[in-house]
DNA sequence: CTGAAAGCGCTAACAG
DNA sequence: CTGTTAGCGCTTTCAG
């Protein structure tokens, strides 16, 4: 069954073709009348126009790409996908939709899917980078569509970025154990190299200077991003004999809690924790956990509204956005 | 800057646009000579062949459309991101990409939504449906594409299905409690009336009946599906004096966790409670929480298996496909 | 105020 | 084994 045409609805009108496209994209005056013909010959054969061809004809998809690193553990994608959830619904509300895809992580599978999408596929791109440090974006971004880094920044300047900066709510946090009276601080990454442990390790660092206390290597533990890894470095800053704990992401922050309630350390009271990332589950937990909250969706959104400014034309030269990351406290420091 | 064409490259290459093209899909058959020429042309031109045209006289995006019904509540939505993971990975492993739409559990957005697909935008469509009773799907999807719906049943077999059994884990979660010596089983749910919640209550009621506990109607609260509802409704299961609390969804059973927890009572001494869908972070509370799992990633997998037949040309009959949901058992019973 | 017609880049039927 | 060419459905220029 072939599909009805921008040519069946003229027809039916009784129109040029030119008219009908017209009408239905408001570009160019045409009468009430004429109007109505159109309207009326669309609505009895169910016209839908064909984007692809119209695509084609505009070199403009109306679809966005999103690139993100999940990889299998459950936890660590919850971040992101909130992100998603974000971008969707910005996007939506400017006529756009989107295509979801997913680098696992991996560098060369997030390259291949940028050439997928470099195919007049996407008018535009937002990506999560797996490398700030290689520099194969420069080459698959071939600047034929604007593109948006979130959460994580490459080394060179490549576009507009939207960050959020976590060091605030480090700060935040490690200064409030601080007062409280902990000087025995551990602090818990996944690997370093990226943005945003560097960032979190660095205000752990600074807090503790400005604070006069020593800064100790062996309280430092970084691993893998993993619940176990969490769980297994907790077990080490035990031996430390640390008083409280800062986890740096969401996933090593349960690893670290379900170390601490296996071996029935009470929470705050042996061991203050302060995790990262906010979820709703976080507070069925006892105690309800204190955590750094990033906010997710609003870096979407932002991340939205850069790119539909370059669409719209914008020739600012590229700039680096952060959004506040915060601390809030439960029970659990 | 004018894009790279396959004429530039037929050009460059001394062949025909024709032979650019079989090389390109390996529609046909091309002299190892030939072939050479032509993909060195296309290396040095760097050429990306254009998907919207290629959409157009193919006909075929190769883009899937899923439309699922996410709410603000963080939590409610890891079920579905957990499904879209899943389709995600295995569409790409089949060439295919993932466009990614959200209903928010609204009729009148999904209904549109679907209208925006149904412009030759996509191939197929996955869909969670907002609604079960209403036959709006019928008039949209106009069987332009092949549909799979999951997780939630249309009253009439539009298309292929894939649900989660959850009647199974269900089951096995009542009779658990009640081997364990509860006769006072509490059952929280959200609306009924989609199948989901239709088919815990019914298998709650079968356990029950099948092993001659009497079926208490004020025993059964239904509320919304949020964390506050959870927590109201277990308040007033916690005046008729249950032993065991069943709740059906995840949501909720954060709120009722939270409640218990909020007025130290013991889980599981004083109350047991098994609660719905298994994610990492229940090993952090405390108890660890004991759930009903239902298997999202596969559903997604299942959905996108069942899209590619259709697009190979299956016609058989449409099916419905259960994958079980299993008990995990915790600590919390 | 409207129409005719070119052409976006590609695939595939037809013709050698 | 390869080339010529029509045409997918739309937008948009040019011409009234």
């Amino acid at each position: 069954m072939r599909n009805i045409r921008i040519k069946d609805v003229a027809k039916k009108a009784d129109v040029s073709t030119a008219t009908v496209s017209h009408v239905l994209n408001e570009t160019r005056f045409v009468a009430e009348e004429t109007k109505k013909k159109v309207f009326e010959a669309m609505k009895e054969l169910d016209y839908r126009p064909n984007s692809v061809a119209r695509s084609l004809r505009s070199r403009k998809s109306n679809i966005i790409g999103l690139l993100v690193p999940l990889v299998a553990s459950d936890t660590s994608n919850f971040f992101f996908m909130s992100i998603a959830n974000g971008i969707e619904q910005v996007l939506k509300e400017n006529g756009y939709n989107l295509i979801l895809s997913n680098s696992g992580e991996d560098l060369q599978v997030e390259q291949d899917q940028i050439k997928v999408f470099n195919t007049q596929l996407i008018d535009g791109l937002i990506i999560a980078p797996v490398d700030s440090k290689h520099h194969s974006y420069e080459e698959n971004l071939r600047g034929d569509f604007p593109t948006v880094f979130i959460d994580r920044q490459p080394k060179d300047l490549l576009s507009d970025t939207v960050l959020i900066d976590s060091g605030v709510g480090t700060y935040e946090a490690i200064e409030l154990l601080i007062r409280k009276g902990h000087n025995k601080i551990g602090f818990i990454t996944g690997p370093l190299g990226i943005t945003t442990s560097d960032e979190r390790l660095e205000a752990y660092i600074k807090a503790l200077k400005d604070y006069n206390l020593p800064y100790d290597e062996s309280l430092i533990k970084i691993g893998s991003a993993t619940f176990d890894s969490g769980h297994k470095l907790t077990a080490e800053l035990m031996k430390e004999e640390v008083t409280a704990i800062f986890t740096a992401n969401n996933v090593m922050t349960m690893g670290a809690v379900n170390y601490l309630q296996d071996h029935h350390i009470p929470i705050p009271d042996k061991v203050a924790i302060i995790g990262f990332d906010d979820y709703d589950w976080l507070r069925i937990t006892s105690p309800p956990l204190s955590v750094v909250k990033q906010p997710s969706f609003e870096m979407g959104k932002k991340a939205v509204e850069l790119l539909m400014e370059r669409l719209n034309g914008s020739e600012e030269p590229f700039k680096v956005y952060r959004l506040p990351s915060e601390l809030v406290v439960r029970g659990s420091c």
